[in-house]
DNA sequence: AATTAAAGCAACCGCCACTGA
DNA sequence: GTCAGTGGCGGTTGCTTTAAT
């Protein structure tokens, strides 16, 4: 692990934790906290420097820390928002729960990269290889993609834009530190002036929950087994001259940050994740982005421990779609 | 069984943003 | 406005484990 220390480190201890020194870690943060960092390790007796003590207790430690294998819903989070975010490790960390930055890092480096990259997606731009665009039968279908694409970016783009202007005002209002609402989140976005990324790997990852549906050879050992009737779909789509209040209506009771949609008529993109089987829909992620000014929220990925009706839910979901069926979801 | 290569992941460093003096 | 201290983030390293030969 190369490199100078970061700090004065002569008398300091370095690489691997131990189990001792993990607990005497462990017990000081229960009995008084952290504090500062800096201190923290004398106070400890930890012959190692607080940022040590700080790595270790953030992405080891910490009781919530949900650690083992990665589910399908988290992967395909994973993957919806780097292709919206980039390596913002920390930003997509706060939409998995009790998953760690770094974990989440790790995983994207060691597993999901490479499987992107076998399914003929660039993982850096989101965007299907020259092989996966030349594809014989895949024109109209890349034609919709890029139409999506498209208003995607527009709107993410125009977002950024109006965001960077409104930042130095936001950041006087928005001075105490919380979990980043999804338009906060957009404005750290902004300020690092991201490049642009494309959603076709929404559409390649359904082409792989198709494979998964119809295979039954159990060869890809990263997919939770299936029920006999799992199915799993991923669109995007786009509703026209909806009320933003049927939206509210449907992702209110989930606390959603659909606040920041407003009252007002407007055109939404969205795009959804799912998971059922005949008797539960066990998985819903929406993603929604007023066109416009790009205003971004969605509903945080849904399971079964949190939906109590979920069938209901996606109900309303396809009958607000088929309200609007100038572009309904393609089912 | 021994060796080598590849994969996985904990831990590190440098940089940057924020805060208070 | 400037500067130092601090914490957080992303990229990277290198040790350990697993798979292949």
């Amino acid at each position: 692990m190369g490199g100078s220390p970061c700090c004065d480190t002569t008398a300091l201890k370095r690489g691997p934790w131990t189990p001792e020194e993990d607990r005497k870690l462990l017990a000081y943060i229960q009995e008084h906290g952290h504090g500062s960092w800096r201190c923290l390790p004398e106070n400890a007796g930890l012959q190692r420097c607080g940022k040590s003590c700080r790595l270790r207790w953030t992405n080891y430690l910490r009781p919530d820390i949900k650690r083992g294998k990665f589910s399908l819903q988290e992967e395909q989070t994973i993957i919806q928002l780097h292709a919206l975010l980039g390596n913002r490790w920390s930003a997509i960390a706060t939409h998995l729960r009790n998953r760690t930055d770094n974990e989440i890092k790790n995983y994207w480096n060691t597993h999901l990269k490479k499987r992107l990259a076998r399914m003929g997606i660039d993982p850096v731009t989101h965007k299907p290889s020259h092989a996966a665009l030349s594809s014989p039968n895949g024109d109209s279908k890349n034609a919709a993609n890029l139409s999506h694409m498209a208003q995607w970016e527009s709107a993410r783009l125009e977002a950024e834009a109006r965001l960077v202007k409104e930042s130095k005002h936001r950041q006087t209002q928005h001075a105490s530190a919380s979990a980043p609402a999804p338009a906060q989140l957009l404005n750290k976005m902004a300020t690092r002036l991201t490049p642009p990324r494309c959603l076709d790997v929404l559409n390649s990852w359904e082409n792989l929950g198709s494979k998964l549906k119809i295979g039954s050879s159990g060869s890809n050992r990263d997919i939770p087994s299936p029920t006999s009737t799992l199915s799993f779909l991923e669109n995007v789509s786009t509703i026209s001259r909806v009320e933003s209040s049927e939206i509210t209506g449907i992702l209110g009771t989930f606390g959603t940050e659909i606040d920041a949609f407003g009252t007002q008529q407007c055109d939404i993109n969205m795009t959804w994740t799912m998971e059922s089987t005949d008797e539960n829909v066990n998985f819903v992620h929406l993603l929604l982005s007023r066109s416009g000014d790009g205003i971004l929220t969605d509903n945080g990925g849904r399971d079964g421990e949190e939906l109590e009706d979920n069938k209901n839910y996606w109900n309303d979901i396809t009958n607000l779609m088929t309200c609007h069926p100038s572009r309904s979801p393609k089912l």
